[in-house]
RNA sequence: GGGAGCUUAGCUCAGCUGGUUCAGAGCAUCUGCCUUACAAGCAGAGGGUCACUGGUUCGAACCCAGUAGCUCCCA
């Protein structure tokens, strides 16, 4: 890229040094004898493209990948997609729906066949767009959820538990969405507030005519007698078995042991007694719905009711209801209200908002109900599971969340594993004609098994074995990914799962630290018996800048593809890791892409400066102290960054590389060393600047990869072997601090400061050389750092002078005054208020100061280094207090 | 109803073991500059009752208790 451009255009290096790098095989790794630095990318659904929380989340697995790269570790990020049974399956069924066909004309098979061909067409997009943003994947690693390989070991897990008794199939209640067909987990249900109605209607109480209490002696009513229960769920009344109402309920009393009648189809339920019934809210009867509410399921068990089930599984009325058969669940709802009109049962209706679950997935009211699944057993897979983390061998970035972790660890249950849909992993359990079962990997097994079934008539083919239609749940598959994408299943002691497993850090989000990343540890502990990693970076959910989560709904959210050809790779890279501690939520603006892009257009620009000097050999080395400060500071910085990244603070291991290049080394080094207009510098000096710049590219490389490579190829720099990249370079070890260098540099940048300062507010040009003199009671050598304050204050040489000089004004740096002589006469009116309120605070300050020195108490608890500093801060403060006093004097 | 967390500058957030010159950063704001690398820039400035009330301590943004407000998770 030629340096006439003002601005550094990112797209070409993008495209030029990712297939450089691919082509050199720099992201490949494969076991040696260095130390490995593994991550296992949470693999994408196939159905997916790319969004803003992907781009926090492989932004900050890339800068770890090509750190460590960099430290000399074998890094391997092994990347990969998860098949999302529901998710695709609903893409699959829409497409083949636009096509005109119906999956319920299709067989298993052919529907798998579309299902495959719509993944091999759209589940590699995301992919292509991460490595847009440079990730630095092993792509020969790419791993999916249904590979054959990774099949076979949800396959083998799920016999192997069901061996251990760990696998059940039992009735639950379940989330059912009744558009997906399929039950969905606890996790996929999204809760909402719904303005719902609340339906107050009338029961027939059998045999009794209503005893209107107090009354003496007993009034019969005319009136048929009635109960009167409140519900959202009018349409679903034909499948109550019971209304409960609280035993302490006086108002009811006379209902014990009592029978109702459902209204419309007048079937005979008991009247039970239960304390769960609130008793303040509707009427405080409650109509009791087993198959159809969890509540009234587990009540339904305790009091022996019967289970009626009027519900299809698309959520229409089945011929249980007797009622509106064949009609949806909302439109019975609609439809029903009229007939208990009709039927005098309906007493009023109230507006109502309650909570109300929804399909994550297909956004289709979830219905509670009652199904035949399989389950994981929880409990003893959770134990070591939970240990892993409260014994700190499995650290959570942050760590508040190891309190939610062992919250739902220690409440666990247990885990339905099986999904009524087709696009996944079968359950491997086949059913003999009589209804027994058996679970066994193939057919040929199966049948094995089943022949030694007690009665099994001898006469079992296997082709009567039939095998379970349902498929696994799609965790079931990822639980596996950091074992399963080493072939830890199918050879557990190969070389890669040997090296790599357990693998070092994990990115994700805490919405999945259940049911992914808890799994994936009893996985790993029971597979392996090891943790799969050691340390979960948990990143917050990226939001708009008003603070909303980012959705397709609303819109807010800006397409990445668009974002990096506006602002390149790099500026959003760093705009993504702006602000974004681990586990806080980042409010994403693209004005942080631009912050990025103007920050790598600085980095061009410092480029383009050095790149434009002419060397004279002839030339002392006069900026010995400037590049000496420039190499104690970079140390620290390095010091600091390093310690950021061992804490997993990103975000400001970045915004401290940030600093050290804006500030430490383009407004302050250059600008030090720079020589005036057209004039050469000193080849030393040059030397060890451009050994300075590459070292900055280094530490910017894992943030911003692209433009450091741009650069680092530059000529500037010297001849490159082909394999000489800045992705590969080895970080700068830390080197020797000069601290006193690096306070002494900070006082002369506080001067620098003051005289800029002096000249904004007196109005004096930057170009208009100003004289300078001290009156320095502290020790600093202000000789050695004249040229550096000639230069960057456009003054004379520091004159030292024992009186402040007429007709000056004056500052102060820590203990050390300065004057600068001006032409205009200054304002002794004025410069006495100035004076006066600094005397004024230094007497309040010392003041604080000497009731600390004077306290006994303080005297003998105080570490003996606060102490000291205390002692420090009164004699300079005392000595300030002098020089303020000596220069009112001088005003009088 | 149960649990967890948060409240620091206009905004988004740091602030480590309680201890450095009346609390830091970035953005935003204001002022002055088209100074030969960069106006996608340079130089400078202002801005805070650390939610509130108590307590512990020689010393509290930090520890403890209470109050208020907000967020998330579970039911």
């Amino acid at each position: 890229m030629s340096i006439a451009n003002k601005t550094y255009q990112p797209k070409e290096a993008e495209e030029k040094w990712y297939s450089y790098w691919l082509q050199h095989k720099f992201f490949r790794s494969v076991p040696d004898e260095r130390e490995p630095y593994t991550i296992v990318m949470p693999p994408p659904n196939v159905t997916g493209v790319l969004h803003m929380g992907h781009m926090l989340n492989n932004t900050i697995q890339d800068v770890l990948i090509r750190r460590a790269r960099m430290q000399g570790k074998n890094a391997c990020w092994v990347p990969g997609t998860d098949h999302a049974s529901i998710a695709t399956e609903a893409k699959v069924v829409a497409m083949l729906k636009e096509r005109g066909i119906a999956k319920k004309d299709l067989s298993r098979e052919e529907f798998l066949r579309y299902a495959w061909e719509w993944k091999e067409k759209y589940g590699g997009i995301i992919l292509d767009q991460l490595k847009k943003l440079g990730a630095s994947c092993d792509w020969d690693r790419t791993r999916f959820t249904m590979d054959d390989d990774l099949s076979e070991a949800v396959i083998d897990t799920f016999i192997h538990l069901y061996k251990k008794g760990w696998i059940y199939r039992g009735v639950r209640m379940v989330n059912w969405d009744p558009q997906g067909k399929t039950a969905v987990s606890d996790e996929e249900v999204i809760r909402k507030e719904v303005n719902q109605k609340l339906y107050y209607l009338r029961y027939e109480v059998k045999g009794e005519r209503q005893k209107v209490k107090g009354e003496e002696p007993l009034t019969f009513n005319p009136l048929p007698n009635y109960l009167i229960i409140a519900t959202t769920r009018p349409e679903t009344i034909m499948a109550d078995t019971a209304v409960c109402i609280n035993p302490n309920d006086e108002r009811y009393t006379h209902l014990h042991g009592k029978k109702a009648f459902v209204p419309l189809i007048n079937r005979e339920i008991p009247i039970i007694l239960d304390e769960y019934v609130t008793m303040d809210f509707g009427t405080g009867c409650l109509k009791v719905t087993p198959a159809h509410d969890l509540n009234d399921y587990e009540l339904g068990i305790k009091h022996h009711l019967p289970v009626i089930d009027i519900l299809n599984d698309d959520g229409t009325l089945n011929e249980k209801a007797q009622i509106l058969v064949g009609e949806d669940r909302f439109a019975a709802r609609k439809k029903i209200i009229p007939l208990l009109e009709e039927a005098g049962s309906l007493d009023k209706i109230e507006d109502y908002k309650s909570q109300i679950g929804f399909s994550e997935r297909t956004d289709a009211v979830i219905e509670p109900k009652l199904s035949l699944q399989w389950f994981c057993k929880m409990d003893q897979l959770a134990k070591p599971a939970l240990d892993y983390v409260l014994d700190g061998d499995i650290k959570l970035i942050p760590d508040k969340f190891i309190n939610t972790y062992r919250h739902w660890m220690e409440n666990v249950k247990d885990w339905c594993v099986s999904r009524q849909l087709w696009w996944g992993q079968q359950i491997p359990a086949w059913y003999l004609p009589n209804g027994q079962y058996v679970v066994a990997k193939t057919r040929e097994e199966a049948f094995e098994l089943a022949k030694e079934l007690k009665g099994e008539s001898g006469k079992l083919k296997a082709e009567d074995l039939h095998q379970d239609d349902d498929v696994l749940d799609t965790w079931f598959s990822s639980w596996l990914w950091p074992i399963s994408v080493f072939d830890g299943f199918k050879e557990p002691g190969n070389a890669d799962i040997n090296y790599y497993y357990p693998t070092n850090d994990l990115v994700t989000a805490p919405e999945i630290l259940f049911f992914w990343v808890a799994r994936m540890i009893m996985a790993g502990h029971e597979f392996r018996g090891d943790l799969p990693f050691r340390n979960v970076y948990l990143t917050g959910i990226v939001r708009d800048k008003l603070g909303r989560k980012m959705s397709k709904q609303l819109g807010n959210s800006p397409d990445p593809i668009d974002l990096m050809a506006q602002y390149g790779a790099d500026g959003v890279r760093m705009g993504m890791l702006r602000s974004s501690p681990a586990g806080n939520d980042l409010m994403f603006d693209e004005e942080h892409c631009l912050w990025g892009r103007n920050f790598f257009n600085k980095v061009w620009n410092a480029f383009k400066l050095v790149k434009g000097w002419e060397v004279d050999n002839n030339l002392g080395y006069s900026n010995k102290i400037a590049v000496d400060w420039f190499g104690s500071r970079f140390n620290q910085a390095l010091q600091e960054i390093e310690s950021n990244f061992n804490q997993y603070r990103i975000s400001e291991a970045m915004m401290a590389t940030y600093k050290l290049v804006w500030d430490d080394f383009c407004a302050w080094y250059l600008e030090m060393i720079k020589p005036a207009y057209q004039q050469p510098i000193d080849s030393e000096t040059y030397t060890r600047t451009i050994n300075y710049f590459e070292n900055i590219l280094k530490l910017l490389h894992p943030f911003m990869p692209f433009i450091t490579e741009e650069l680092w190829h530059d000529e500037l720099f010297g001849e490159r072997e082909e394999r000489d990249c800045c992705i590969v370079a080895q970080l700068p070890n830390i080197g020797e601090i000069n601290a006193h260098l690096l306070s002494d540099v900070e006082f002369v940048k506080q001067i620098i400061t003051q005289i800029r300062n002096i000249r904004q507010n007196k109005q004096i040009s930057p170009k208009e050389n100003l004289e300078l003199m001290a009156k320095p009671v502290s020790n600093i050598n202000y000789e050695q750092y004249t040229s550096i304050i000639t230069k960057l204050g456009n003054t004379s040489a520091l004159k030292a002078v024992n009186e402040k000089p007429e007709g000056a004004i004056a500052f102060m740096v820590h203990t050390d005054e300065f004057f600068i002589p001006l032409a205009e006469n200054i304002d002794p009116v004025a410069e006495r208020e100035r004076l006066l309120k600094e005397k004024e605070y230094l007497e309040g300050f010392l003041k604080s100061v000497n009731s600390k020195l004077n306290n006994e108490r303080f005297m003998n608890n105080a570490k003996p280094e606060i102490i000291d500093n205390e002692l420090k801060k009164k004699a300079d403060a005392e000595a300030k207090l002098k020089a303020v006093n000596e220069n009112l004097q001088s005003l009088d």
